[in-house]
DNA sequence: TGTGAAAATGAATCGCTGTTCATTGGAGGC
DNA sequence: GCCTCCAATGAACAGCGATTCATTTTCACA
């Protein structure tokens, strides 16, 4: 949360929050015309500055990109993570951060996009790129993963790296797809609700044989 | 495959070859800096030709980009069909697509690349992007599973679309990782080899109890 | 109310690169 | 050998937009 001044926060900015307007203006206009096509000009209209404004909270546009992914990324992990505590059993995690996940996603379209756009653009081509946000994200799953075998739940014969890659692979694309090709406004759909369906494939497919599913 | 002449192609075009050696130099180029910060002049100079004459081949850059996926993309699918069409188990048919993906982009990494980081990007600010070969590459995968489900083999209770989803999710994921941490040069190690752990996996996910796997 | 420092502004700069087009070269027909 | 046609060339152009910075505004404090 870097702020203009080097020294101690002013009460001003803590109220005026122009770093957080500037990180969601922009993940809107990123939506809107993808990364390269979006001009600073506009994310600052957008979030009510000056173009020169966005120069005291960011270094270049490049590490605007990478703000907002992780600022977003990061709030999304803190709660996978507080919403799993109160879970045990490893399946219902596994259906739980599938669900986190399409919900914190179906309900932001805007950050979806710009996710499942640039995130592998930035991931390959920045190369201040933060790596760590997806490594932490894929220690959660995998954690989840190894409790199941310790539990007896999970065939134990399975790469934990494989079926973590098969488990996020299926929701990401699933998410691709939504925010591709479908129509935004119908109202009562909503992304989470295919959660389960994947969950029980996955779920179908990870799990020993002593014990069933639901 | 558009020639400088608006009449039939000249011998000497065909024999020159100019076309493919601007799409192959644009996915060398636009794999090593991402398609935004790949100059049009350097995609000549690999090709062996001087700027100008891209645009006589294509209408601008963005076009020489879905072309170059259009090609290999097209490519792909057509040896996918072919070999296909010699197996007739559906397991054997997803266990086989998953191993020509993966073995298709594991021998092309520049392709590779080009596909994981630019696709989706394409797919959704280009409206120009030709859709058609993602929808052609699901129909294939939805088909086999369809043909699984009418022979009992797969759970019949399951949307094929959902399913589908799953398993080219799970590739892609693969794949993704693959271009974005392996260092290249570890030479017995192919990345087709994950393919029979990940159909395993979306296998057991996806058939009835009846029959087992192989 | 006055003062200084930090924050904010936005017009101007400047580098970059996609695209054009006047010119060149060479192959095939006569 | 000459002529014509068109592919090919690559230097020049033009527009764009990220970034800078001289100037203005804000505000905490005395």
């Amino acid at each position: 949360m870097k702020r203009p001044s080097t020294a101690a926060a002013r009460t001003v900015n803590v109220t005026s929050d122009k770093y957080q307007r500037i990180l969601d203006a922009a993940i809107e206009v990123i939506a809107n015309h993808g990364f390269f096509h979006s001009r600073v000009s506009e994310i600052a209209e957008r979030a009510g500055v000056a173009d020169g404004t966005i120069y005291l909270y960011f270094k270049n546009k490049d590490e605007l990109l990478m703000a907002a992914i992780d600022s977003a990324f990061h709030r999304f992990i803190a709660r996978a993570r507080a919403a799993l505590q109160e879970i045990s059993d490893p399946r219902e995690k596994l259906r739980r951060i599938a669900f986190l996940q399409l919900e914190a996603l179906g309900t932001q379209r805007s950050l979806a996009i710009v996710f499942q756009t640039e995130l592998r653009h930035s991931a390959k081509f920045l190369s201040e790129f933060s790596h760590n946000m997806m490594v932490e994200y894929f220690d959660l799953i995998k954690s989840v993963l190894k409790e199941g075998q310790e539990a007896g739940v999970f065939r134990a014969e399975l790469s934990v790296t494989v079926a973590a890659h098969c488990f996020f692979g299926a929701i990401d694309e699933i998410v691709t797809t939504w925010i591709l090709y479908d129509r935004e406004l119908e109202r009562d759909y909503h992304l989470s609700s295919l959660a389960d369906p994947i969950v029980d494939i996955l779920l179908k497919g990870i799990e020993t044989g002593s014990k069933h599913g639901h």
